[in-house]
RNA sequence: CGGAGUGUAGCUCAGUUGGCUAGAGCAUCUGGUUUGGGACCAGAGGGUCGAAGGUUCAAGUCCUUUCACUCCGACCA
């Protein structure tokens, strides 16, 4: 993409109205637009971002048999009696329309989810089933804050898995620490993410969250290095660690991010809308349920809180908008016409090129603006590496650049 | 929802005990000079001072109400 035709431009002073990293970061870079506390937009950059985030998670879900759907953000409101969460939910966003009907915007998808397998699954045959999407929530924070990290309207990736068994329960549990695992992984923030004890299991003993290290966090957990595990402090106790066998003093203390969790629903919303299926001897049994989820827009404002430095962010390769920030420097016509082929060389080679091509820009804010922008790796292109036939590269995470050929790039 | 703070140009902000036609920097537009780390010169456009009401000869400035935003707390992916 030119940067010339990019509508967005970036700033070089941080919005008087955000104070985390993530939002004056994502804001000056061009990659969302607030709308309101806790509601933003997303740009070009940012919702290229976006899109890769959300390839990695849909393909891992995939792989793990999960089935796309996309359920209604409407969501009727005696579906939430049932449950009895219309009243006890304290954040849910409750809309009504001329009629007076009442409806809510869906802050998670369990009354939709649990109805719709009801509709279509009845044996054992049947099961297990695992569904997610990825899809706008609303939640009424009472407090929205720390930018794009704690949203009213936030992404977020729910899977839902229904076992007739609570053993296949468990298997699939048990595999999507490893999904999860993996995510975290491939989003580039492996090495600081770790699957964390937590209280929250509504029937059993703990839910599983996975917590990113961040000063920005709001989370407290105590982390084991060797064992890559965590535990949280709302069920940091001698009796917990005991039975979970870890040793207190090898325990640090980290502010974290939730990042995602997987939860053992049991029958908590199968009973109240009667799911149930009938076993190979013709006996009815109520099924058990798992729910799993990533905060994607979270995700986001969390690898910004972790990989940044002082000018700008610092994308790893597999998240950022473009691979490439081909900066040109070029004045004079024959040097222009040189990068613009540069650039349609690189793109038809199937990279991912984000082409500075803007006249009257000094290289000065070029380079600040590359800074910014966060691209993992930069390619100047000027009169003075045309003077070789080259161009001169440096990785966004690194210092020292290094001149070499064109030929050599387009290898 | 409790506590604290902030609303003035697209953005960041000045604006004194109430007093003339409300300012600066950035951004935008025009012309010129520049061209490897957010340049410079000259000019131009851009405002319901968050909103409503009040006090006053006079309100960006004082009072009341209200809305929005931020931070701390409680609650939460």
């Amino acid at each position: 993409m030119k940067q010339s035709q990019l509508f967005t431009k970036t700033r070089k002073e941080a919005p008087a109205d955000e104070v985390s990293k993530n939002a004056q970061l994502l804001i000056r870079a061009g990659f969302v637009n607030k709308e309101m506390a806790g509601v933003y937009s997303y740009l070009p950059l940012g919702l290229r971002v976006f899109k890769k985030i959300e390839n990695i998670i849909r393909e891992e879900m995939d792989k793990a048999g999960g089935q796309e759907i996309l359920m209604s953000s409407f969501q009727p409101k005696e579906n939430w009696e049932k449950t009895e969460r219309w009243t006890s939910m304290d954040d849910l966003y409750k809309v009504s329309d001329s009629s007076g009907r009442e409806v809510a915007l869906g802050p998670t998808h369990e009354e939709i989810v649990v109805p719709i397998l009801k509709n279509y699954a009845n044996s054992y045959k049947d099961f297990p089933v695992v569904v997610y999407q990825i899809q706008n929530k609303f939640r009424m924070e009472l407090r929205a804050k720390s930018g794009i990290l704690r949203g009213r309207e936030f992404i977020m990736k729910d899977m839902y898995s229904f076992h007739t068994s609570q053993e296949d329960f468990e298997k699939f549990y048990d595999k999507m620490k490893d999904v999860y695992k993996n995510i975290f992984e491939r989003v580039g923030l492996g090495s600081i993410t770790y699957m964390t004890f937590a209280s929250g299991g509504t029937f059993s003993k703990y839910s599983h969250e996975f917590q990113t290290i961040t000063n920005a966090g709001e989370d407290t957990i105590y982390v084991d290095e060797e064992k890559k595990l965590a535990v949280n402090k709302e069920v940091f106790n001698d009796e917990v660690l005991e039975s979970l066998g870890f040793e207190k003093e090898k325990l640090v203390e980290k502010k974290s991010i939730e990042v995602g969790n997987i939860f053992d629903l049991k029958t908590k919303f199968s009973a109240p809308f009667d799911l149930s299926f009938t076993d190979d001897q013709g006996q009815n049994h109520i099924v058990l349920m798992g729910c799993y989820g990533i905060g994607l827009s979270r995700l986001i404002g969390t690898v910004v809180e972790a990989l940044s430095d002082d000018k700008g962010i610092i994308w790893p390769e597999s998240v950022a908008p473009f691979q490439i920030h081909l900066v040109s420097l070029c004045t004079e016509e024959a040097d222009v016409k040189k990068a613009d082929e540069l650039y349609e060389t690189l793109t038809k080679q199937g990279k991912e090129v984000l082409y500075d091509d803007r006249v009257g820009v000094r290289a000065g804010e070029k380079f600040a603006d590359s800074d910014l922008i966060g691209i993992p790796l930069r390619v100047i292109i000027s009169p003075k590496t045309l003077a070789q036939d080259s161009v001169e590269m440096k990785k966004r995470n690194e210092s020292e650049a290094k001149i070499i050929a064109i030929d050599e790039l387009l290898k």
